[in-house]
DNA sequence: ACCTTATTATCGGACATCCAATAGATGATC
DNA sequence: GATCATCTATTGGATGTCCGATAATAAGGT
């Protein structure tokens, strides 16, 4: 395990903070198209751990079957792409977020760049 | 039902959004001391709707358990406000939040304003 | 005292997310 | 073709958050 693993942003012990896994997936895919391993390398890089493969593709697995993503096969990497109804759920999704949450990051937010 | 009630910040349908329910309690009670229908309301406001007295008083006992908020009666009312080990964790948990969700709030934030 | 309202609280069921552990399938290397 | 590494995937259990429904308590108005 490198340092870049285990100490990058390491989650707080004072509250739980699970939660906004299907959300989080989405707005990194109106970024880029990624396979599930790169998905799970980008989480665990902004939230300090990367999900467990029994978390994740259930997760993939459940935005697939809600039309939110459709898959494609290239090698052994099955590519995952925004359909159109997951992409402005995406966009829709961000702006609910940053209305519910907005204040804290302008709070906390500038100091950590 | 009012409007502010309803229709003020409704979550989207794309995906789910729950979770952070005690972070985000640890961070209104960083503003002021709150009573329980008070926490209650401010979630709702921010968050489109108002948790269900099952989902939010379990979350306040568990904070209390775990040293974060201590309570006193005032009325009917139950009043809760910050320890120092649980003022420190809301700083240190608002500050993990911007480092793994800041880029959302720079994409989205600012136009919702 | 009685009624209404506000506030705190619990119960039971559903579901997303978290983990450890394990397995299957595919491509690359030798 | 045997081996190794990569990638996808499932199982089972724990926990936090969500709800509807219901209850218990306490303050205030009449």
């Amino acid at each position: 395990m490198t340092m870049e693993d285990c100490c990058r942003n390491a989650p707080p012990n004072c509250c739980d903070m699970r939660g906004l896994l299907s959300f989080t997936i989405l707005w990194l895919l109106t970024k880029r198209d990624m396979y599930g391993q790169e998905i799970a390398e980008e989480l665990g890089s902004r939230r300090g751990t990367k999900p467990n493969p029994g978390t994740l593709y259930p997760a993939l697995a459940e935005l697939a079957k809600g039309g939110m993503v459709v898959t494609r096969k290239e090698g052994r990497r099955k590519i995952y792409t925004l359909t159109e109804h997951g992409r402005a759920g995406a966009v829709s999704a961000c702006e609910y977020f940053c209305r519910a949450y907005g204040d804290i990051f302008k709070e906390y937010g500038p100091e950590n760049e």
